[in-house]
DNA sequence: ATTTTTTTGTTAGTATACGAACCATTCGTG
DNA sequence: CACGAATGGTTCGTATACTAACAAAAAAAT
């Protein structure tokens, strides 16, 4: 098995954690992470447009306007059109979005959160340091384009069985 | 901002990324990452049952149930009850399976693992290491409801084998 | 032999998550 | 000022991904 496949196979393992956990807090407290995630921006900035909320937390407009739908059809949120430019939406948080958001546990597992906190701190700078290398490898697309390639090997390995 | 936040922004970007790739892929190639993984499973042992597919790519039988309607649907592949144990369902490719399997690229970005190759040895063994690391610490869950001591005898599947 | 439990796969319902297409609205340029 | 371009948000269609509830079959227990 390539190294790169077992990576992939963490990353997956990683992500289906963070996607259960997800659906734990929902049925506890009524919350996805997402949803926590995208109250916790609003609390951080009160009125602030769709847009501005998909672009800090990496999402696409479409996927905010999905999870806004959620919130507002519970009442946790509240949504206003802008007075001065009538393309923007302004989100607010309501009394009871506050108090949904302070009584709710955080958007990761509190354990990993411990055990993670519990490490050294060189190797909390080192295991973010890794992440957000990976992170810029899989982004970087357009920005490298460049160097260690240069060799034709387009084709794939024919599988033999 | 935490650091933990800061790893998560990570993770949301790296996660991002992939679902990304996998569009572009199902754009171009009309199959999805999740897609070309199940038959990649398929292709490497014939016959193999729903449950095993599962497992094997840390999926839950529902989803894959899901992905192989499409696939079935497309004709890429097919599945047999099985006679002596008629609970079971084996799958596999059709010819046009295949074929499209040998002519899919790999379910993650080309140019991720061309960069992750390019490194030494020892960094893609540590990025690995790391995030299989990671891996661990959002799943120990239930492993380690206790205590973060008592360190000998929780027997866990080791993964470094 | 009959009942209970477990295993396997599917279906239903829900929540992300995306791009593309679509409206308004606003901005920029001629 | 007017008209094309850009911006902001929503809607639509599709694909994951899960749990829970189900049905059918096989295995275990009584």
């Amino acid at each position: 098995m390539q190294k790169y496949e077992e990576l992939l196979v963490a990353l997956r393992q990683v992500i289906r954690a963070i996607d259960l956990y997800s659906k734990k807090l929902n049925k506890e407290t009524g919350l996805t992470s997402p949803q926590l995630i995208v109250m916790q921006e609003i609390a951080l900035c009160d009125g602030v447009t769709v847009k501005k909320i998909a672009d800090n937390i990496t999402l696409s407009s479409a996927t905010v306007t999905s999870i806004l739908d959620r919130l507002e059809a519970r009442k946790f949120i509240i949504r206003q059109r802008s007075a001065t430019d009538k393309r923007k939406v302004g989100v607010h948080l309501t009394e009871n979005g506050h108090t949904a958001l302070e009584n709710a546990p955080k958007p990761l597992q509190e354990h990993f959160i411990n055990r993670f906190e519990a490490m050294e701190e060189w190797e909390q700078t080192q295991m973010l340091a890794t992440m957000q290398r990976v992170a810029k490898m899989m982004n970087a697309e357009d920005l490298d384009a460049s160097p260690l390639l240069e060799v034709g090997q387009i084709q794939q390995p024919t599988l033999t069985s």
